[in-house]
DNA sequence: TTATCGGACGATAATCTTTATCGTTTATAC
DNA sequence: GTATAAACGATAAAGATTATCGTCCGATAA
């Protein structure tokens, strides 16, 4: 159902007060279409095959405001630059989706059970490293 | 024991099979006073105040290194480029420490369990993340 | 339908992070 | 002490992302 994929969105955007372009169409069409992990780069290869015109930085400004209406989301809330950890205790991460904010929790206090370490595909567990998103405590009262 | 130290850092390195130089010897040392999750930039500037003629990239390839061996860990495995994730369904991530390849894997096929909403610092949860560090099947060949 | 106006676009420069190159220096093994 | 390979510093280059800016187009209302 092409014109009701159209309406849907049409509605996505006006829920969130952004324009219908041509290219945010495509772009999120091609999107939906696609599997796994792609990078902008492996996005703009594919959208460029429909709108040959398009910009990166569009694919760029456009995958952010996705992100950021909770259409797509991305792999990892910390995909910026290296980072040490130097907290030597087992212990996992909460990522504030706001601020991105990373406040270590000890792995007793976070009460996790389970580990097994076979796995699908014969996939050799070394260890879990847990991101528990949310909002920090100063992002909730903003 | 500033004499222990030493001679545990000359081990570190030899069992590596790295030269003890004195970069890399104020580089460990200084990192090891540090807390939370620096950045390369952060560490150097550290490091700066000891060896004030050491450059940037020293810093990047002994911290390299260092996570290589074992000495220290990075906090994310996939800090790269930004990614988006295509698979709808609830999910989690094997990460191979290698390759970095990403692959899907069930939330129930994982089969974690206990998803508290209250965690220390009045966080609030949206959801978790988790990270299957270990080694793929291909890795675990060669 | 048309005029208006703010948002979106494309091109590209700039920034930020990381890596590669290369001549010089230094640690290690003999 | 000398030879050799590794490591260093300076800096260019590469890769990813963002900022800038002039132009264009979609949304709104007359
Ligand atoms: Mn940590
Ligand atoms: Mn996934
Ligand atoms: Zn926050
Ligand atoms: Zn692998």
């Amino acid at each position: 159902m092409l014109v009701n994929e159209a309406r849907t969105f049409r509605e996505l955007c006006q829920e969130n007060g952004i324009a219908v372009t041509h290219q945010r169409q495509v772009l999120y069409e091609v999107m939906k279409t696609m599997h796994g992990h792609p990078s902008p780069e492996e996005v703009y290869a594919q959208v460029k095959k429909k709108v040959p015109a398009i910009s990166l930085a569009t694919v760029y400004k456009n995958i952010h405001l996705f992100v950021e209406s909770g259409v797509f989301r991305e792999v990892s809330m910390h995909h910026g630059s290296l980072r040490v950890e130097m907290n030597d205790e087992s212990h996992h991460h909460m990522v504030c989706s706001k601020c991105k904010a990373i406040t270590d929790i000890g792995e007793k206090e976070l009460g996790l059970v389970s580990k097994q370490d076979k796995l699908p595909g014969g996939f050799l567990v070394e260890r879990y490293a847990v991101d528990v998103i949310g909002i920090c405590a100063k992002c909730q009262q903003a």
